[in-house]
DNA sequence: ATTGGTGCAAATCCTTTGCAATAGC
DNA sequence: GCTATTGCAAAGGATTTGCACCAAT
């Protein structure tokens, strides 16, 4: 069992990574945070904007984004980038990519194993430092699929 | 050989493409995806603007906007999201992925191998109709990794 | 002659900036 | 108390819209 002070391993306590940061535990980052989990799905900065303001009223737009900007730099939030100003944030943690609907715009979880090995190796070699992988899968949904064909 | 009236195959010609959908071949459009074809590499609509006007003064944003689309949509051009409005196009066909910075947002080629079969197949499953695969790699360049190594 | 495309100007959207006030540590 | 963070308001930049004119078929 790990001694009370293994803590080397990346640990998803906010709190604890901004002190080691020596950066503050607010709670507009703490709920934004829990917000994110709690939806355990992909959302936009304005909706979690909706929401935190339930909670915590006054919360502004600027402080969003700059707690999501440091969730993703602190690695407890993934930045998908779906196209044409659709920024999404993520705190789903387990490896998974994402459909997004060229008509509609809509964004999917997708269940699938990629290997990065070789990407990463590639890049390396270019002397590029990989922090991410984003793997993004257009085309069109189920629905719009359905809304062409009948055109 | 192939007979005259044996245009199946997934043609490279930009008249042809639009005139089969009753669309007009401008001379913007034209020149849009040759200067894109020129360059070989991913260039954003800004980039791709100023060197249309050389050869087409007065040529509008909107019309670049509307030309781009109209490529990506017939399928002579790849739209590669880069993150926080870096939208990039590009009219290299061969199957390459890309690294993005996320420090300078340098972003450059990458040609590894990703195996995308297994992704399709499960987007598949899910109703999705796949069009296409992105795949960014996002992290340090070298330059940029120095830079934060040298701080 | 048709009607799809273009250019212009302005609007819209998302995101970031500057700065004084506030609140963690 | 020191200074990181916040909130406010406003700026910024990329992309899109509406509409009258023009040109490819």
């Amino acid at each position: 069992m790990p001694t009370p002070s293994d803590t080397s391993a990346a640990p998803t306590d906010l709190v604890e990574l901004l002190h080691r940061r020596g950066q503050r535990a607010t709670p507009q980052r703490l709920v934004i945070l829990r917000e994110l989990r709690r939806r355990g799905r992909h959302a936009t900065a304005d909706e979690i904007r909706g929401t935190v303001r339930d909670e915590l009223p006054g919360t502004s737009t600027p402080t969003i984004y700059a707690a999501l900007e440091l969730l993703v730099d602190l690695g407890l939030v993934r930045r998908i980038d779906a196209g044409a100003g659709a920024t999404l944030y993520d705190a789903r943690t387990e490896p998974h990519q994402h459909t997004v609907c060229r008509r509609c715009g809509r964004v999917d979880d997708l269940d699938g194993a990629v290997d990065t090995a070789a990407l990463e190796q590639a890049s390396a070699r270019a002397g590029f430092n990989t922090r991410a992988v984003e793997v993004i899968v257009s085309g069109l949904c189920a629905d719009c699929a359905a809304a062409v064909a009948a055109a």
